[in-house]
DNA sequence: CTTTAGCACTCGCTTCCCCGGAGTGCTAAG
DNA sequence: CTTAGCACTCCGGGGAAGCGAGTGCTAAAG
């Protein structure tokens, strides 16, 4: 049972009104956009809070989006509102920062995202598993060694290690032949297992036992999660009320995994309210846009609002700066080798 | 004009309720503590008052602590209050987290003062300048090499860098010779200036300059913070204001610089309300410890909170934190190599 | 000279009430 | 189907009143 044209347009005009000023929105300001009587508007409005698109917070006052009307919106009405010159600038000159690391990158993907839209943003990179693709271990002095590992999905970190036997370098060089020859693109658990196995002089061993420990931190956390412009929320009216704010400040600095992610690939999805698992975010939206990082890793930045956010302006901004992304991304990732058999060290 | 014993009492007692309730506190109270009649306190109170120690939000309202009445009780009143069994462990357990990144036991420092003392913390590492203590790159692929850093003050970083012209595994290897033999332990703009310099064909040129690049970058980031546990402000009744919250919440995310550091070594330092410089902190107070990370660099914990903050327990957890900290890098540090004349690769 | 009891006074906070205004639903007429 | 009119509802703001915690002062007691 489809809405009539005029039914949309009202709906429409009502959710664009309570997003910038929420507060319930009533009859006659409609009817003013619409030039006809407040009182046609009224009958049009009973039918839709009867369909269960508008909610009234109490019998006479003004009508308020409920989360079913928030969806139509969503999925029809709103028109994607156009970048500013500005908006698109800023964006632009934030990814032209080197591509440093990928953490840094991403944790700036998110501020600049929560600075544009003015709301908390998070960013998510899944990485795609695997192992570690690359060892290297480099003499330092006698106790210590700097160990090298590039992961198969292209992140590449290093750290000092410590053993209490001397190492020199021509038993690191050999270690490190060692590890790229038996312990490349296996799993934590797996390397541990070949470990066990190796037999060699106690100094060798430490250090080989030292780097498998940290490859496997470095495996471990291949999910990460960065968050921005939390404050953000303290502008709202919604979140006036100091307890709400601090929930669903937990959530972003505690509660960083139940963070929502979207079902498959779809390139945008957007979750109203309740449709929101995470009891946390019930009365909150969030919208996600998704892209790729190189061929191997699929990246996620997500923004968190009230339900009366501004999905529109949200939306637009979002895809942008993600197509951004992935086409940063490609670029550089672009000239990463295949994964598969391409050793060439030792 | 030294204030008697009994002042010094009433100062305490009014200093450790208000403290702890929030609300200006009356002769009644604390004459039940002392054992005199309220009509005494209130004499000794109105004195207090007149020296500046106390104040009064409105005539017969209780009394507030002043600035200058918690300076007295800083220096003098307060005695260290002991941690419980628990609260150690919980540091002592934070702190057996294996020592990886130094970025990340500082951040996690953060996290765990901030847990504990329930307001937000930072954390400062500022290196001791200096420059590169040795370069390693490593072959990937013909386009790609991974570029590893160690500074002077013993960080260890390492990315992933691409050249546009293939640059062989011998290239790399003498390149890295060339590095540690002639860019050590210098400037950014020196390094530049020495890039200069070199003559060198086009892939290996390359390659060198992204390394430098790299390089000057990381020395760029010698100062670090970071920052934990912002949201516990709301928590607290003199935050229930919205945007109070959010302007010392931006001053956490956005003018980190701006957080205070102590004036010299001194262990332990106290800001109090308008002692503070920065005009956002104008009403709240500052506790700093700071603590040693190796023998080039220094470590400052700060917590920020109301004037009415805890001090005593603060100061405390504080305290023995850095003193923990401290203890810690002594003993992975201490293996350092000194920092001169330690160059024995290549 | 210090302490204490007593008392009048101040002042912020809460509660209650009243009222205005915005908005509604309904009815009846165009 | 639209519109004007009208009675009704209910939120929110603005006093007014009362309460309670606390003060300062005075005078008496130790």
């Amino acid at each position: 049972m489809e809405l009539t044209d005029r039914k949309k347009e009202i709906l429409k005009l009502v959710i664009e009104q309570y997003i910038s000023a929420a507060e319930p929105v009533g009859s006659k300001a409609i009817a003013r956009e619409m030039g006809v009587s407040s009182a046609t508007i009224r009958n049009e409005m009973a039918e839709l809070a009867e369909l269960g698109y508008l909610e009234q917070p109490h019998t006479s006052a003004g009508r308020v989006p409920s989360p079913k009307g928030y969806r139509l919106y969503v999925n029809e009405l709103m028109e994607q509102r156009a970048l500013s010159l500005q908006e698109t600038e800023e964006i632009n000159s934030a990814l032209q920062l080197r591509m440093q690391e990928l953490d840094s990158v991403l944790a700036k993907a998110g501020q600049v995202v929560s600075s544009i839209v003015r709301y908390p943003a998070y960013a998510i990179v899944a990485g795609s598993g695997g192992g570690v693709r690359q060892f290297n271990l480099l003499p330092v002095d006698l106790g210590s060694f700097i160990a090298v590992v590039m992961t198969d999905d292209g992140r590449v970190k290093s750290q000092l290690l410590h053993t209490e036997v001397d190492v020199t370098g021509e038993d690191l060089a050999a270690l490190t032949a060692l590890l790229n020859d038996r312990f490349i693109q296996l799993t934590p658990q797996e390397m541990g297992a070949r470990l066990m196995e190796a037999v060699l002089p106690p100094g060798q061993f430490m250090a080989l036992s030292k780097t498998i420990g940290y490859a496997g931190d470095i495996l471990a956390d291949s999910v990460q999660v960065y968050t921005a412009g939390t404050k953000n929320i303290l502008k709202l009216p919604e979140f006036r009320d100091a307890d709400k704010a601090h929930e669903l400040m937990s959530l972003f600095t505690e509660g960083q995994d139940l963070l929502p992610a979207p079902v498959n690939g779809a390139g945008m999805q957007v979750l109203i309210g309740p449709e929101n698992v995470n009891e946390a975010l019930k009365d909150t939206s969030v919208v996600m846009a998704s892209y790729d990082i190189g061929e191997h890793m699929r990246g996620l930045i997500g923004v968190v609002g009230p339900t009366r956010m501004d999905y529109a302006s949200v939306a637009a901004r979002l895809s942008y700066f993600a197509e951004s992304l992935t086409r940063l991304f490609g670029q550089h990732s672009g000239e990463l080798p295949p994964v598969k058999e391409t050793k060439e060290n030792e």
